[in-house]
DNA sequence: AACTCGGGGGA
DNA sequence: TCCCCAGAGTT
């Protein structure tokens, strides 16, 4: 992004004109009540405005005060909750309702450090709070901020990163330096967030800020905010016996619907106990005198959705009658070791035959 | 740092 | 179907 716009204040006094000409009129707008205003945070965590009004409404007239909530039931305060998710808010309304009456004489802390040591008020909502209710100088970092600000500044931070908070509430605090109104700016983006500055289809042609808009001027609006959600990798264990004679090795088709399909590979036993692997192994041979050794440890494939451990174990058998008889057994098939080196297999094992020899 | 917690709106 | 939403708490 560009330094130096860091240092351009114009942004956010925009923003806040533009608030108060086209701000939404909503019922916790009209009260600076830090109740209701910490009811509509709540609400709001989460959930979009068409959604969270109606319960907004409906939780305010069933509790309208502090002391009413935390006189209540937690199942009282579920049926209002009824329908809206993430359950763990309401219970924490209630839980901070009684930590209220019984310690803060029923008030809310006036400002965000005390806020935030309150069940179900974080670092958003205790932000949040304290600046609409209390004009604390503390700017709010929600979606609709990651949104407008990575795109207004061309910010490609990755917003799935976890100090992805302390990064736009830095950037923040730089740019509402001339900011006195602090409630009024977070109100402010959010609802440009919210109403202009969508996810989808954002409506830039009635925005004011189109001009000065760094991924506007680069086509790429829609690309911001960057929300890289890293695939999770599967960790699998593969422990490979490689049964061999002189010549051959004993070898299987991979089958089933999964990774390396069709690929020839050794014998296969799937297990993150290398022990319990060799156990599994000598048991359903019935042949607890042989002994797999443990030649190759801790190889890895990595893939793009998993990373596989790879072991190798091998087990020699000079007798041809055996050896046969462990192929019948085991359903599997004998190979030349010359042509099973030339053959399709994973690289793993591609790999461990090259190092072999 | 990654998981889990929900349900609805909208494309 | 998938992404997104005025996040917080737990492990």
């Amino acid at each position: 992004m560009n330094k130096n716009k860091l240092n351009d204040l114009t942004f956010s006094s925009k923003l806040t004109g533009w608030y108060k000409k086209e701000k939404r009129m909503l019922p916790f707008r009209k009260t600076k009540d830090p109740y209701k205003i910490w009811v509509s945070e709540v609400i709001l965590q989460q959930t979009q405005m068409i959604t969270g009004l109606v319960y907004y409404k409906n939780f305010i007239k069933k509790f309208p005060t502090i002391q009413s909530l935390s006189s209540s039931s937690e199942n009282k305060i579920y049926s209002t909750w009824k329908g809206l998710g993430y359950y763990n808010r309401a219970k924490n309304l209630l839980k901070t309702a009684k930590i209220l009456t019984r310690k803060h004489n029923g008030k809310l802390p006036k400002n965000s450090k005390d806020l935030i040591l309150l069940p179900g008020i974080g670092k958003y909502t205790a932000a949040a709070i304290a600046s609409i209710c209390y004009n604390e100088k503390i700017p709010v970092v929600d979606a609709n901020v990651y949104r407008v600000l990575s795109r207004y500044f061309g910010i490609f931070y990755n917003t799935a990163k976890s100090n992805s908070y302390n990064h736009y509430y830095n950037i923040s605090k730089s740019i509402t330096k001339n900011i006195s109104k602090m409630g009024e700016y977070n109100q402010a983006i959010m609802d440009f967030g919210a109403t202009i500055c969508t996810p989808k289809k954002p409506l830039c042609k009635n925005c004011l800020l189109i001009l000065d808009c760094e991924a506007y001027k680069t086509n790429g609006v829609e690309k911001l905010p960057i929300k890289k959600k890293r695939i999770k990798k599967t960790k699998r264990f593969f422990n490979y016996f490689i049964i061999e004679n002189k010549n051959s090795y004993l070898v299987q088709k991979r089958k089933k619907k999964d990774v390396w399909l069709n690929l020839l590979e050794f014998f296969l036993v799937e297990d993150k106990s290398l022990k319990k692997a060799k156990i599994y192994f000598l048991k359903k041979l019935k042949l607890f005198e042989l002994k797999a050794k443990l030649i190759s440890k801790n190889n890895k494939a990595i893939l793009s959705h998993q990373i596989i451990n790879v072991n190798f174990l091998s087990i020699y058998i000079n007798d041809l009658v055996v050896f046969n008889k462990i192929k019948k057994h085991l359903k599997v098939q004998k190979i030349k070791k010359r042509r099973f080196k030339k053959s399709a297999t994973p690289k793993v094992i591609d790999n461990y035959l090259n190092s072999a020899t």
